[in-house]
DNA sequence: GACCAATGTTAACATCGTTAACATACGATT
DNA sequence: AATCGTATGTTAACGATGTTAACATTGGTC
């Protein structure tokens, strides 16, 4: 039972094989993003032969697959966070004046547009950030290579948990307040994940112009889709 | 002098292999995408030997970088018909009324500005299309190993030059309207150039919802870009 | 007509993803 | 507790790929 020496570990079992690749890689994806990488030097740097990695995914694809999934989760937490953050300051900020007439229902509304407003610009602030920390990771995320097909249906998972949280907040505050008519809300859900997408890529392949702060971007973007998505209800 | 055999071509000297290689390069990549696109392939494709790309190419990522290029020409050029069509439309839409008062300068503003939107429209759909159609190409040409570097200067200006036109409109309808005030008018640019590229990715992906159409989406991308920066310049 | 640069060829190297054949260790069955 | 099967890991190899060096051929230039 030779559990003393941690340091040179020279088992022949692992023990937990798969999880330390899917680190590994993430790291070294992070570093030096995906065209750099290979699964020999992930073996290497996790202290294992070649071809152990075929015990565990099918393929090369299906490591990058896993590494993208837990991305797309860690993403998820982030914007949930950042969700959460936002509904408490705006509770904390609320409360406090006491000087609330509920007899204007107007005033309700608009209220909670402005919350639903505010939400979303942290949430998409968020999303923003975290591509423009880690610009490698996002581009795997989106890889046509894993995007496009069937296969992965667990990544396909963990990224529409992650973009869900982007369209949450007009989700949930529009869709009680009128009826959504045709497509409308998808539409504007659509809308605004793939701009922020855009704003995010751009940002990283370095396509932006000297913006103030990416806050202002994406408040920007954010003002006008809601702006938008109010008045094609309104039209209807 | 063999000229007589045109079809068994087997002179020593190719004659124009640095353009035939581009556009080997460009149907193969467009048909099969860029992760199964080879240098040796591509030779045999032209007829030629492995090693003769590297007389007219550092390397792969140089050819690469030359497919971009004219992919991103020949948006240019499409985008310019799109913008040149839409302004012979209006043209030809506003003539025969004759019903037009001078008098009203608030109206030709009015006018000027549905025109910039309804050419707007025209030139990003042509860019959403194009994307859809060569979605292969439309990926090589954001590529992440193009894009982030300073080299391939030549494929940054026809990038700058294809994005020009997607905001054409905006420049030069709304430029001489108002002094812009910061860079609103960049930030307006940047947001519409960054997200019809977000929803062209979106589509072409398959993370689109089932939209009615895709210009319906692009006209509303369009709009509200639009009536968002025209409120923000009324705020200053 | 002879030289030289441009262009193309051949052969080889290193790296990569992947597979097959073999080795080891853990755990359930007895 | 000994055994045996299966999960896990190793070694060696194959074919494809990008790239380079050494050599061959062409076409223009004095």
């Amino acid at each position: 039972m030779p559990t003393a020496d941690k340091t040179a570990e020279t088992r022949y079992h692992h023990g937990d094989l798969r999880q330390s690749l899917i680190e590994a890689a993430q790291l070294m994806i992070t570093e030096s993003g995906v065209e750099n990488f290979s699964l020999r030097k992930a073996a290497l740097a996790v202290g294992v032969s070649q071809a152990a990695l075929y015990r565990h995914f099918a393929g090369k694809e299906e490591l990058l697959a896993a590494v993208a999934k837990v991305a797309f989760l860690n993403v998820s937490k982030r914007l949930e966070n950042a969700y959460e953050q936002a509904q408490e300051e705006i509770a904390r900020a609320c409360v406090p004046p006491e000087t609330e007439d509920h007899s204007n229902g107007e005033s309700d509304l608009a209220r909670s547009i402005a919350q639903a407003r505010q939400t979303l610009k942290a949430v998409g602030l968020a999303y923003v950030v975290f591509a423009s920390e880690h610009p490698n990771l996002y581009r795997l995320m989106f890889d046509a290579s894993l995007s496009n097909k069937q296969r992965y249906p667990e990544l396909t998972d963990a990224r529409r948990q992650a973009l869900k949280w982007a369209a949450k907040a007009v989700t949930s505050i529009f869709e009680q307040q009128q009826p959504f008519v045709d497509g409308h809300l998808e539409n504007t859900k659509f809308l605004l994940q793939s701009s922020i997408h855009g704003v995010a890529s751009f940002v990283i392949e370095g396509l932006a112009p000297n913006y103030k702060s990416l806050a202002e971007m994406i408040d920007a973007l954010v003002d006008q889709t809601l702006i938008a998505d109010r008045s094609r209800r309104d039209k209807n």
